[in-house]
DNA sequence: CAGATTTGACCCCG
DNA sequence: CGGGGTCAAATCTG
């Protein structure tokens, strides 16, 4: 994208010159019998950071699939936070305060409009019922709700710099009434705070290994890393045990990308389109998904060594209800975190440099 | 005391 | 009209 910031190419290339160091490295190791499995592990995850820090700015970068954003024009293309009214700062308390800032439309509400996904979260166990819930960000719950026809009351979350920032991700969390070891959590919007990537650029490529995660302290540069070593981890688990994801109601237009999908061939996608049906989702998106859709992400992404092929031997093919129902298996093990990957830029769209195909860098 | 949670009421939308 | 989502005052907690 054009509009990428020449910092963020820089620390693009920095991230995947590092992820290719890392690489190395780890070729290396696993070329050296004495080599520690926790050393390995460490690299793979380090891998996965930077590649995953890659794919966010590539994603940030773009006019991405912010829907008020976008549609407010030349209006402040990143600094969705301004465009958020502080609400009942002043003026009426409620209703119309709020939405019509970014709606400038009349029907159309956030609520409508907000991408949002779900995934389902299975937790055995663990410390607490819902302690395991953590996925990185901070959330801060501002309401309760009982649903008709549902056992447990759903909770809803948004994110703690909501004020501060405008952020405008929330989430919802709500027990299974089948099984109440799962929790279906559902995401809206994504992440417009801090913790993301809009930090001051990092120094440097450190192709060495940045201290073993010792010093969280460091907002700067080690916010993301942490974020993203907890996303490593997560994606790791979610290969091991199979996370399911839903993902559901992209506002996206259709003429965007659908970039949720970028990380979730770990597990079952679903989305659901107001005017993309369904079935078309199933039977075609998923399909052609891995070739066409995935662009950068999916090419790219090294912790998605899952071919097309293994998509389609999902059952992409035919639909996604088939192998939905024989993966319902979740994470059977305990879930302390779930997969933040997506709060991250989950919505990112944008076209693909063609210069960045990461297949020319020919990493691993 | 600041920030998070609870909770009842309000509002939007189907 | 009612269900679901959100607000914000009250309350709790570290």
């Amino acid at each position: 994208m054009e509009n990428m910031g020449s910092w963020e190419q820089k620390n693009l290339i920095n991230e995947l010159t590092n992820g290719r160091e890392l690489a190395k490295q780890l070729q290396i190791h696993l070329s050296v019998s004495s080599s520690s499995h926790d050393a390995r592990e460490s690299l793979v995850q380090k891998i996965l950071t930077s590649y995953e820090k890659a794919l966010s700015l590539l994603r940030c970068s773009g006019p991405v699939g912010e829907p008020q954003a976008a549609a407010a024009g030349g209006g402040g293309a990143v600094g969705i936070g301004m465009s958020e009214s502080p609400r009942s700062l002043s003026g009426s308390p409620r209703s119309e305060d709020s939405d019509k800032e970014q709606e400038h439309k009349d029907g159309s509400r956030k609520r409508k409009t907000l991408p949002r996904w779900t995934k389902q979260v299975q937790m055995s166990l663990g410390p607490g019922p819902e302690g395991p819930l953590d996925d990185g960000f901070s959330w801060r719950k501002y309401g309760q709700k009982d649903i008709l026809g549902a056992k447990y009351p759903r909770s809803y979350y948004k994110c703690t710099h909501r004020n501060a920032q405008g952020c405008l991700a929330t989430k919802q969390v709500q027990r299974s009434d089948d099984d109440p070891t799962i929790f279906e959590i559902t995401y809206r919007g994504r992440h417009t705070c801090t913790q993301v990537s809009q930090q001051i650029p990092p120094p440097a490529a450190l192709p060495g290994n940045q201290g073993l995660m010792d010093s969280k302290d460091h907002q700067q540069f080690n916010l993301q890393p942490q974020q993203n070593q907890q996303q490593a981890q997560d994606m790791l688990l979610s290969f091991q045990s199979g996370l399911r994801v839903v993902t559901e109601g992209l506002d996206t237009p259709s003429d965007q990308a659908f970039p949720p999908f970028c990380f979730t061939s770990t597990s079952n996608i679903k989305v659901e389109e107001p005017g993309f049906s369904t079935s078309m989702m199933d039977n075609n998106i998923v399909g052609n998904f891995p070739t066409s859709f995935v662009s950068p992400a999916a090419s790219g992404s090294n912790y998605f060594s899952m071919s097309s092929d293994q998509m389609n031997s999902l059952g992409g093919n035919q639909n996604l209800q088939a192998p939905e129902a024989n993966l319902n298996e979740i994470i059977s093990a305990a879930a302390s975190t779930t997969n933040p990957q997506f709060e991250q830029f989950p919505f990112g769209s944008m076209e693909f440099d063609p210069n960045f195909n990461f297949d020319h860098l020919g990493f691993f």
